[in-house]
DNA sequence: TAAATACTTGACTTATTTAGTCGGAATATC
DNA sequence: GATATTCCGACTAAATAAGTCAAGTATTTA
């Protein structure tokens, strides 16, 4: 279970492009694979799904290039991933068809936990917006799952979970 | 992003080891096979490492098997997962060298985006025991980030966080 | 309008990881 | 001693991920 590249470099490649391409201006991804270190013909890849999922819009030509269709407040982190791969798999079983589910009942038993597991994930990921990684403002949760750190660059505060 | 059948096959056979093997007997692999549909050499695989991380121990000869070291209670989910294969890793840096991490700016940015989401994964996975998981009970987070949905079996309740 | 720039696309190659197998040794029970 | 079982390392095959390549199309600028 770990982080493919492609989700990690659609995500570099996207706070890149939100930190330089403010002011309706593009980015060339020759200009975001150098800046990011990043192989030039895979974010050509990457950025092919990122635009059809509508996430970024292209501008083709000279001085063209890539900007972000919303504001970085409005993306998160969860359609990035989603455009490029498959966010996180747990469960065997599709909404459809339940086969290599409930073979027998133990098999079905575990599929709560994998469907929990996916559901964490995913509002996780869903909660972090672009702009919030460029803050380095991030969300933790402790051990005792009852308070959440906010954390704003050097600043960090422990708040009960509410208190938002 | 998927989970291992390592992993998937390694709770499977934990969870028909705590429903089948209570009173202090032991189930074979062969069983555990037959009834979960598994290959028994890779069982075998999976349990030497089960056992190495004392979550199992094992019996030989005619009549062996495994048992529980602790209650179903007592064994979450999470540390069988590491037993048998690396639980999430997001982050490309180790704590130690932290090469990869910070070549620049901006690269720098994603590490706490990763870093919660393993600790997100890992959090979950550590509040779910091997008996809940036989009870189908299961703790699922809603959108909003403030309410718990505890199940147990047909049973479902809403409750605030910090109820529990 | 020509040249430069940069996106578009699919096919291809290679490397890595995962999944699963095999053969045999050790050990306990009947 | 026959049988059932764990124990262990090495091996193979399949799948996936990562990355490359080449030939195109569209757009802007000069």
């Amino acid at each position: 279970m770990k982080l493919s590249t492609k989700a990690r470099y659609a995500v570099m490649a996207m706070v890149d492009l939100a930190r330089e391409g403010g002011d309706n201006a593009s980015s060339s991804l020759t200009v975001i694979a150098e800046r990011q270190s990043l192989p030039l013909p895979y974010l050509e890849q990457l950025f092919l799904k990122l635009r059809r999922a509508e996430l970024v819009k292209s501008a083709r030509g000279s001085n063209g290039g890539y900007m972000l269709m919303r504001s970085p407040a409005e993306t998160n982190i969860y359609d990035i991933i989603v455009a490029v791969d498959t966010p996180m798999k747990a469960t065997r079983c599709n909404d459809h068809s339940l086969k290599g589910c409930h073979l027998n009942k133990t098999r079905c038993l575990t599929h709560n936990l994998w469907k929990g597991l996916e559901d964490v994930v995913q509002s996780y990921l869903k909660t972090v917006s672009l702009e919030d990684v460029c803050h380095k403002r991030t969300i933790a949760f402790s051990k005792e799952e009852d308070e959440v750190l906010f954390s704003r660059g050097d600043q960090q505060q422990w708040l009960h979970r509410g208190q938002n």
